[in-house]
RNA sequence: GCGAACGUGGUGAAGUGGUUAACACAUCUGGCUGUGAACCAGACAUUCGUGAGUUCGAUUCUCAUCGUUCGCCCCA
């Protein structure tokens, strides 16, 4: 039979790559916790127009890079391309603002699909973990969501991330410019390119991310968000900035980035990291402030700021920099039965070494030599090896031996549990 | 979506238009039927991503296809 392999782009995460990702999750969930967010489990399938109002028609995710399509009752569902715009579904739906005390807090973790072309750190199925803020506008919710995003990533051990942030400016700052804009292209955008033209009747905010050389110049003479920014915009700005650097985290003002999401306004920024080994990943975290967003969704009129990283790169980077050597899991004990009537008497240890001394146990069930059995244990990272034989079971006993140190001791049944917890004890003094 | 490179076992990789496809690591077996990282001897690719073509013959040449990687675009 011939062999089905996996869809482009997506990939099988399974043995020392699922502990990273279970290691590299839980630490995020654990630190969001200390900041006190809260999980929260949107499905992975949403109505199309929870992207195309949330996410906007002229972001490059929506326009071409969703996994739309109907279903069997016709009903049109998009895979979610991102978190965010579901988590505001769900937030307006079931009316959390209105129980909970705001800003409500939330973290998730989970797969999204981008349909795009498969690269180094770039899949189309691929995980991430983030937070969002809502319902309160004071600008320390800015800084507290990268304040936990720069902890989180601190904490992995990377050091030197680069930090850039930008603002966009409120609404109105943004309705002028985009004004202004729209004012400035339309004498030259018939010489520009055909991405550009369509960018100019969506949202020509987004003329200005165009990389073809020969738009450059004219962009280039385009009307800056500088200038247009109101002076309310401006001092939240400098409110955060402020803010973080006495929180002693390292930024960068980026007047450039201005992030692939409609739905952002005021402040944006994005983590960029680059492995020791030079590979460049480019963002392996970025996120923003919304102010529109619960209302394109039906909801209140709501703001909102969260980040998202990409699990895949960051695991990625940390494999590169050799940050991960920790982590490997290890079996406590591992038990080696002498003879088919050593079986029994094994799984019977087992059970009291799993049920009453609550120690990771993993038993040899192949039939082997015992120089066998300890390349296993070694293999496993065993800190002690059970051995049972004939001896052991007629006096009620195993052997302990702890593999690091090469001593061995025979103990009683009964001793086992208590006996072996001294011997951990003595092994992380040292 | 556009441009380019690559694709040999569990892994890292040599190699050639003709038949045993190197070597190393890992794994397994035996030497050693109750005590380990050593040593010795074996085993391990119905086959060189997949399909078609050229050829007496293709893993090696051509085309297609799939996949990965690089650049662009975009992003996490």
């Amino acid at each position: 039979m011939e062999i089905i392999k996996n869809v482009k782009g997506t990939h099988d995460i399974f043995a020392e790559e699922n502990d990273a990702y279970d290691y590299v999750e839980s630490l995020m969930k654990s630190i969001s916790e200390l900041y006190a967010f809260n999980g929260v489990r949107p499905p992975v399938l949403e109505y199309n127009s929870v992207f195309v109002r949330g996410v906007g028609e002229s972001s490059d995710i929506v326009r071409k890079e969703m996994y739309t399509f109907p279903d069997k009752g016709g009903r049109d569902l998009t895979l979610r391309p991102e978190f965010t715009a579901g988590i505001m579904r769900l937030v307006v739906q079931n009316k959390l603002y209105a129980t909970s005390e705001l800003p409500i807090k939330l973290y998730y973790c989970g797969p999204v699909f981008r349909y795009e072309r498969p690269q180094l750190g770039r899949y189309r199925q691929f995980n991430q973990f983030g937070v969002e803020s809502i319902g309160n506008n004071a600008p320390m919710n800015d800084v507290e969501v990268i304040v936990l995003a720069y902890t989180i990533l601190s904490s992995l051990g990377l050091e030197g991330v680069t930090l850039k942030i930008n603002t966009l400016g409120d609404e109105s700052s943004r309705d002028n410019y985009r004004n202004a804009l729209k004012k400035y292209f339309s004498s030259h955008i018939g010489n520009m390119c055909e991405d550009c033209k369509s960018r100019f009747e969506l949202n020509p905010l987004r003329i200005l991310d165009c990389k073809v050389p020969e738009d450059r110049p004219i962009i280039d003479h385009a009307p800056k968000i500088g200038d247009y920014i109101s002076i309310e915009s401006k001092q939240r700005f400098d409110t955060i900035l402020e803010a973080l650097e006495v929180l002693q985290i390292p930024y960068e003002i980026d007047e450039g980035l201005v992030r692939g999401l409609d739905y952002y306004s005021e402040t944006v920024f994005e983590f960029h990291y680059k492995s020791k080994k030079g590979a460049d990943y480019g963002a392996i975290g970025a996120g923003g402030h919304y102010g529109k967003l619960m209302q394109e969704l039906g909801g209140p009129e709501l703001p909102g700021v969260g980040f998202s990283f990409g699990i895949e790169r960051i695991v990625s980077v940390l494999k590169d920099d050799e940050l991960l050597e920790d982590i490997k899991k290890k079996v406590d004990v591992y038990i080696m039965p002498l003879g088919e009537e050593a079986n029994l008497y094994a799984q019977e240890i087992a059970v009291i070494l799993r049920n009453g001394g609550g120690y990771k146990t993993d038993i040899c069930f192949d039939k082997t030599k015992l120089g066998n059995m300890f390349k296993r244990a070694t293999n496993k990272n065993a800190k002690f090896a059970v051995i049972v034989g004939e001896e052991e079971i007629n006096t009620d006993s195993v052997i302990i031996k702890d593999l690091a140190k090469q001593e061995q001791i025979t103990v009683s049944i009964d001793e086992l549990v208590n006996k072996l917890d001294e011997l951990m004890d003595e092994g992380d003094e040292e």
